[in-house]
DNA sequence: CATAATTTCCGCGAACTGCGTACTTATACT
DNA sequence: AGTATAAGTACGCAGTTCGCGGAAATTATG
């Protein structure tokens, strides 16, 4: 874990020492957190990914590793606005239309024998 | 701090005993969480993220958007196949029929004043 | 080599986590 | 209303971990 730390540092040619400096800390606390002896608290940890000027994610090692996919049908069960149109967010109304129009297309098109998804919890 | 958190299950509509039932852990634990009472471990606050498919740094609260926010328009730019439904990703012609259907019912609805924009390069 | 700089290891005290439990508040039901 | 069940909050304990200073070990430099 953390082991994203060494790099960021050894990049800026920084010292474990220099660095603790920065973030205010033991330099053997910090060595700890590179070697993976300890963790930081998130306090640390966000002072780190701020002062690396990177993400608490990256750090982690939480590399969106796979590109972050979108089920639509997903949009239905927990709302947000993620997916915009024109720079408008879409409505559920209109994920709901949407779905049913691309599932409608599909079953035209192709195998009838996959039936549409019933998307109600 | 992890104040996001109680939205984030709220949404889902979870109860903190679920939730804490999801994750593993005790219920007092996962509400100590929302109440700011307690903080995760790395590893426990990895989990969360994952459950509620975000990312650390939104539930640290150090980034405003939950998830990346996507313009539709742009997928007919750089096709990627970012979005699926029903685990099948979106072709092309299928965004551009939706990206046509949205926009003529918005349209409809309220302001003529505004016309579609052409989503041709 | 010798010396300095850097990194890793160690032990201690303080602080924190995670849990169960108990308590308070909200919701549902008759 | 009154009661029962669920949901959320607060607390104390046991065990673990943090963060530190200082010492060992490793690496860089003349």
């Amino acid at each position: 874990m953390l082991e994203n730390l060494s790099e960021l540092r050894k990049k800026r040619k920084w010292s474990q020492q220099e660095t603790a400096d920065q973030l205010g800390i033991a330099k053997s606390t910090y060595a700890g957190y590179e070697s993976g002896y300890r963790e930081p608290s998130l306090q640390s940890l966000s002072q780190i990914a701020d002062l690396f000027e990177t993400t608490v994610d990256f750090i982690l090692g939480r590399t969106n590793e796979e590109q972050d996919q979108i089920e639509v049908t997903n949009l239905l069960k927990y709302p947000d606005s993620r997916l915009l149109l024109d720079g408008k967010p879409l409505s559920e109304d209109e994920i709901v239309d949407f779905v049913a129009f691309v599932r409608s297309k599909r079953m035209l098109r192709a195998d009838v024998s996959k039936p549409s998804i019933d998307t109600r919890e």
